[in-house]
DNA sequence: AGAATATATTCGGCTTTCTGAATATGACAC
DNA sequence: GTGTCATATTCAGAAAGCCGAATATATTCT
C-alpha cells in the first residue's frame, strides 16, 4: 500500500543533515569529501547518512578511483524540498545553496583539486 | 536554519497512518469520527496522530458542538505527498481515495449523522 | 444533577533512530 | 610489499518515536 512507501521516503529524508546533504548534492554530483566541507560534518558521519539515502533509493552513486561521486535519482526530490519550504513557511532564501558546487567528475573541495 | 524545520514538517508526515489522515481529510474537513471510519483505526490512536499533526503546524482545528473539525493549514501538503508519490514510484492510483468524503459543517461517518 | 458521546491526554514499555568512536575496506602511490 | 587517502561499516549508548491501555475533559441530552 502506498502510504507506506510515501512514508518511508519522507522519513528518508527528514532529517536535518540529509536535506543538507541533498541540497549539497543539487542537481549535480558530489563525492564525499566535498559534501564533508560542504556541510561542515564528519566524514564517518555523512557516509551514514549517504547509506540512509541509499537504500531509501534516493541517491545513487558511481565510483571513480578512490572517490565515489553521488547524484539524485529523481531531481524532483529537490522540489519536494522546496516545496516543504514553502510550507513550512520559512523563505526559501534561507535555504543555503542548492548545489551542484562543482563540475562533474572534478570534485572542487581541498581535498581533491585536480589541477 | 532551515533545514531544521524542512525536516520537522517531512518527519511529522513520514508516518503512514499520519499520510492516511491527511489524505482522508484531503481538501475539506473532517472530524474525528469520520477518520475513526476512514482509516479504521482507534479513536484515541487517531486522536494522537492529530496532536503531532497540529503540533507540526501541519492541520488546524475548528470546534463545533462535541465535534472537532480538522483541516489542512495548507493545501499544497497534499501536492507534497502526491509529488512523494510519484519520486517512491508507486502508482497514484495506489493512494486511498483523497478526501473531502463530507460537506462543511457535517460528518457522513455512522456516528455523525445528521438527518 | 447524571448519563452518554466526542475528543484529548497521560503513562509506560517497546522499538527505532541518531550519532560519536573506532575500525574496516579499497584504491592509488611509492 | 608499506603508506596514505577516500569512503564504508560496526558498535553502543542515548534520545526519540510509536502505540496500547487507561483516564480525563468537554459538550449535549434527559
Amino acid at each position: 500500500m502506498t502510504p507506506q512507501s510515501v512514508s518511508t521516503l519522507l522519513r528518508a529524508i527528514s532529517q536535518p543533515a540529509r536535506v543538507e546533504i541533498l541540497l549539497a548534492i543539487g542537481t549535480g554530483e558530489a563525492c564525499v569529501c566535498h559534501l564533508e566541507t560542504a556541510t561542515g560534518q564528519r566524514q564517518a558521519y555523512i557516509s551514514q547518512q549517504l547509506m540512509a539515502l541509499r537504500s531509501a533509493g534516493i541517491v545513487t552513486s558511481r565510483k571513480e578511483g578512490r572517490n565515489v561521486y553521488y547524484r539524485l535519482k529523481n531531481l524532483s526530490t529537490l522540489d519536494l524540498i522546496h516545496q516543504a519550504v514553502e510550507i513550512s513557511g520559512s523563505r526559501e532564501n534561507d535555504l543555503p545553496a542548492t548545489g551542484p558546487l562543482n563540475l562533474y567528475g572534478e570534485c572542487p573541495c581541498p581535498n581533491c583539486e585536480v589541477e
